[in-house]
RNA sequence: GCCCCCGUAGCCCAACCGGCAGAGGCAACCGGCUUAAACCCGGUCCAGUGUGGGUUCGAGCCCCACCGGGGGCACCA
């Protein structure tokens, strides 16, 4: 998912945060002072703690994973799973931003560990994918060496951070036992078909099933042939092409982003707007070539409806309903001269009256025969000065094919030109001319419409360059000024000897003339998505390598379980092969077939040893982040890809309070960056695996929550160069406020990186502050969805407040606890269960900066207090444990416990003690503000209506008017609405 | 062009169902501590909620329009 790249990434180089306490030389500070490198201390030796206790070991209900202990979870015990966005380990390393996603889901879990349920949390490595490819090739060093070194860096930083994670189910996607998996998850979806018609489990209909049943079907005579010829009399190879033409995982020409300067194909989103690839600015061009796809369209309606089953941003659901695109309409067909059918999509059929001209996209098949001369009453404009229509179709193929779809889609003037093709409009009989325009794609519907340029404002600007007829058949609204009207309205001019739509509103014309058109078959209401099968092949050598090979026929065969899996092989040189970046007729040479050996292989699959050919492609970068989730269930057991009782006791419906019947991971947490493809493609293998009874839960990801990012500004000099951003410094006497070296600088906010001179490190901060004052910091800067700015100059808050904590317990000369044992008073008391109530709600919100603010309160309260009893401390302690957990730990042993307090119970609020004796209660006259009074929480409405009557501050404002109104809003308002 | 989110103190941010605009932090300033400075401790200062209308007894919160910032989609028939 590369969700390191997210956030640009830095360079780890010279730390320019100044030590924080013991700056100016002087006498050493006491060694018991809560300084940074006391911080250091004390975090270095919990964090070896923790591991050496397997403190955070979490035991399943069975298998091998157990607590430390040895001991299983009781399978009915509340579970709760956690899950960060799986992050890419880039060589650049992390700046300050990349941690928050990560503290956040440690406090959540820490948080619910302490509230009694059973968490699951663990960070494993998406580790395929273009960077280290890119290395490589620059540096000639295996792929697997940097993927490695990177991944050891990382851990590092982040372990430094004190995260609660189980280390036992940590794994990379590149490991050679999770990529098996990967490859089996690959032959199950190659392996089924989806029948439309079967019932699931869940109540719905639709489902994948396992070809073996469609093959049966087929066999009985249950189903039709494509060519309706019996099942008997086709051959073996006939066979295979009609089962292979229904997998869900199938090889088709499609067109793709062929970049020959890079020597490969690109995904959408490494294209650029002006149709060049991001990475080395090369041109791209559209060619068909044969590549792996997904059926992901066959769950469409399933991925949007099941949208309504979980917890997510709405933001998030939008855009995923956005990019399925589902659209309802018809399908309707119109007779060609001359013999063909031109079937269209149109979610207007209620206009077939105004389709006055059609458009076919420039590789539609029916312009591979076009008529050899200019029909009678061919306009001149139509032309566009061709002879023939022959000469005019061909130029304008050549002309479009050399257009990348993205500059195609750029453009919006409308270029085309006609066919010589005159089709015939169902409903009236009238002909029609047939252009073919690029402003039709191929890839949506059926890549030729029925253009109503009275309704349609595309269809307007072409029938406008091309001098075509308008006919209106809504009736536009009075000061209507022309063009297309799109709008809602009376149909008018619908009338034809068999068929009258005028008078109708548009929702009944749509469903009259589709009534009308199934009549005759001439057409079929219909739904038409624009999510697109799923290009799933590359021409790289760094990703999971196809579990196929190929025989004499070509047909692809899935290699059997024993054979997986399948490892990436040895090659010369990891590079695909380039070309020059105008070749558009260039074909891509994956790496993986320079390695002959490993290309062609003898295997007996079942009828003897033969000679097969072995798939050269690539899977790509989301094959390994599609089901990664189920692996942390379990990454030592390998006889399965999921143990059914693990995924249960862990995913399924149902399997903690909050969990609704689509089961999933409790938390997901991550940038909206991968609102979509990330998150549509793992929620589609989720159900494939659904459908074919390896998981219970019908969605994989229950709660999604995308955090913030966090950015920093960046400053920049009269001529634009960027300086230091850690060297300038507030300057009133410039305009700006700000200097570089006595020069003003410009204040900008961006991406913390490299380029902005802007970057901050966690191993800066663990260095000035320590990495509980950095955990703190973070979850203090704001609500976590929101993106905030770093302000290193500000961490110290967070250091302080630690450091008063740590002066309530410890005495910092000395280094001996100084609670007592003596009751608290009675205010301390009620403000320490206030505190707890309020911290528990807004941790329960995951509203971290609210929380942290409550506890600062409480610990301020504390520092004024001449002897601050155990209690208290005690439970602000727990309190703060899943902030700044070492701190936290190390103040809890000192108070005398042995045992760590991760376990230990969140502290609970005494009800009594969290009624007030009194409420202020606000009195106002007509909105403002007039008196205040003290009153018991429980007071009488009327009472306290006489009692605020009587305030000398109403009479005042009331200056002897009456009274029209009060409105008591007992017990802590009451408003007089004076004549 | 269309859709979504956000504009509260110098800065980052709170404010429950529409009910006293301020919880917390940073910065600034004053005082204490100190030979001095930093750290630390105590205190002070600081906005009427982007703009203009509307609804309401009452609006930061609801509605409309606009301005500014961020994001998504964009020839999808």
């Amino acid at each position: 998912m590369q969700t390191q790249d997210a956030q640009t990434a830095t360079d780890p180089s010279t730390p320019h945060v100044p030590a924080a306490t013991e700056a100016g030389g002087g006498p050493p500070l006491s060694p018991f002072r809560y300084t940074a490198d006391l911080a250091a201390q004390i975090e270095l030796r919990w964090q070896d703690r923790w591991d050496e206790r397997g403190t955070f070991h979490t035991p399943n209900p069975s298998g091998p994973l157990t607590d430390a202990a040895g001991e299983h979870a009781d399978s009915g015990s509340p579970s709760f799973f956690i899950m960060d966005m799986f992050p890419y380990p880039s060589g650049a390393g992390l700046h300050v931003g990349h941690p928050l996603g990560y503290i956040a889901t440690d406090v959540v879990g820490r948080h619910r560990r302490m509230c009694g349920d059973n968490v699951l949390h663990a960070l494993g490595y998406d580790a395929f994918g273009l960077p280290a490819e890119q290395y490589a090739v620059q540096t000639g060093q295996h792929p697997r060496v940097t993927t490695e070194a990177n991944i050891a860096t990382m851990r590092r930083q982040l372990r430094r951070l004190g995260l609660a994670h189980d280390p036992r189910r940590t794994f990379a996607t590149t490991d050679s036992d999770y990529v098996r998996w990967t490859q089996w998850i690959f032959l199950q979806v190659f392996g089924s078909w989806y029948d439309a018609q079967a019932p699931r489990p869940d109540g719905g209909t639709g489902r994948a099933r396992p070809v073996s049943e469609l093959v049966e079907q087929y066999e009985q005579g249950l189903r039709a042939t494509p060519d309706g010829r019996p099942w008997s009399e086709l051959d073996d190879v006939e066979r295979r092409r009609v089962v292979d033409a229904q997998r869900l995982a199938y090889m088709s020409e499609t067109p793709v982003n062929w970049c020959p300067g890079l020597g490969t194909v690109l995904a959408n989103e490494e294209v650029t707007v002006d149709g060049r690839s991001e990475r080395g600015n090369y041109p791209v061009f559209r060619r068909s070539l044969r590549q792996w796809n997904m059926r992901i369209t066959a769950y469409a309606d399933r991925l949007a409806d099941d949208l309504d089953l979980i917890d997510w941003p709405d933001k998030v659901r939008a855009m995923q309903r956005n990019w399925i695109g589902r659209s309802e309409g018809a399908q309707v067909t119109f007779e060609v001269i001359g013999g063909a059918e031109l079937g269209v999509f149109t979610t207007r059929p209620d206009t077939l009256f105004g389709a006055t001209f059609m458009v076919v996209a420039p590789e539609h098949p029916l312009l591979d025969e076009v008529p050899p001369a200019w029909p009678d009453g061919t306009h001149s404009t139509w032309t566009v000065g061709h002879a023939t229509p022959i000469a005019a179709v061909a130029a304008y193929r050549a002309e479009a094919a050399g257009r990348s779809a993205v500059e195609r889609q750029a453009d919006t003037s409308k270029s085309g030109v006609f066919t010589g093709h005159l089709a015939i409009n169902p409903v009236d009989g009238r002909p029609i001319p047939v252009f073919t325009a690029d402003y039709v794609l191929m890839g949506y519907g059926t890549g030729a419409i029925m253009a109503v340029p009275g309704g349609d404002e595309r269809d307007f600007a072409f029938a406008q360059a091309f001098e075509l007829p308008v006919v209106h058949t809504v009736a536009p609204p009075e000061g209507f000024e022309g063009g297309a009207w799109t709008g809602d309205g009376l149909v008018v001019n619908s009338t034809s000897a068999e068929l009258s739509l005028d008078g109708l509103d548009v929702a009944t014309a749509k469903a009259t003339v589709v009534e009308w058109l199934e009549a005759r078959g001439l057409g079929t209401g219909t739904v038409t998505y624009r999510l697109r099968d799923w290009l799933f092949s590359r021409q790289r050598y760094w990703g999971e390598p196809f579990p196929i090979v190929y025989d004499e026929h070509d047909l692809p065969i899935a290699l059997p379980d024993e054979l997986l899996p399948v490892d990436l092989p040895e090659v010369p040189d990891y590079s695909p092969r380039t070309f020059a970046p105008d070749d558009a007729q260039s074909t891509p040479e994956p790496p993986l077939g320079r390695n002959e050996e490993w290309v062609s292989v003898t295997l007996d699959l079942g009828d003897g040893p033969r000679t097969y050919r072995r798939d050269t492609n690539t899977m790509p970068n989301w094959a390994g982040s599609c089901w990664y989730y189920l692996n942390y269930l379990d990454p030592s057991r390998r006889d399965v890809v999921v143990d059914a009782e693990l995924e249960r006791y862990w995913m399924g419906p149902g399997h903690n309070a909050q969990t609704g019947p689509s089961g999933g991971v409790d938390l997901y947490v991550g940038g909206v960056e991968h609102a979509v493809l990330h998150l549509l493609y793992a929620r589609f293998w989720h159900k494939v695996l659904y459908d074919l009874g390896h998981v219970s839960s019908v969605e994989p990801f229950r709660t999604l929550f995308n955090q913030g990012y966090i950015q920093a500004y960046a400053y920049a000099d009269a001529r634009g160069q960027y300086v230091p951003a850690a060297e300038v410094v507030e300057d009133q006497g410039v305009a700006s406020g700000y200097s570089w070296q006595g020069q003003e600088v410009f204040r900008e906010y961006g991406k913390i990186g490299k380029s902005l001179k802007n970057s901050v490190t966690p191993d800066e901060i663990y260095e000035a502050y320590g990495a509980d004052t950095f955990r703190l910091y973070e979850m203090s800067m704001g609500p976590l969805d929101l993106s905030r700015p770093w302000e290193t100059r500000a961490v110290v808050g967070s250091q302080r407040f630690l450091q008063r904590l740590w002066r309530n317990v410890v005495d910092e000369t000395t280094g001996e606890v100084t609670v007592v044992d003596a009751e608290p008073d009675l205010a301390t008391a009620r403000l320490l269960h206030r505190t707890i109530d309020e911290v528990r709600t807004e941790m329960d919100g995951m509203r971290f900066n609210t929380a942290i603010a409550r506890l600062i309160v409480l610990n301020n309260h504390l520092t004024s207090l001449a002897q601050v009893p155990r209690t208290v401390a005690e439970r602000l302690v727990l309190m703060v444990a899943p902030l700044a957990p070492h701190i936290a730990e190390e103040l809890w042993e000192l108070l005398g416990h042995p045992q760590s307090l991760v376990r230990e119970p969140y502290p609970v609020a005494d009800p009594a003690l969290l009624v007030q004796e009194t409420v202020t209660c606000v009195v106002q006259v007509q909105g403002k503000v007039r008196d205040r009074i003290e009153v018991s929480p429980d007071i009488d409405p009327d009472e306290l209506r006489a009692l605020a009557l009587a305030t000398p501050g109403v009479q005042r404002s009331l200056d002897g008017r009456g009274i029209r109104t009060v409105i008591v809003r007992a017990p802590k308002l009451v408003n007089v609405v004076p004549d």
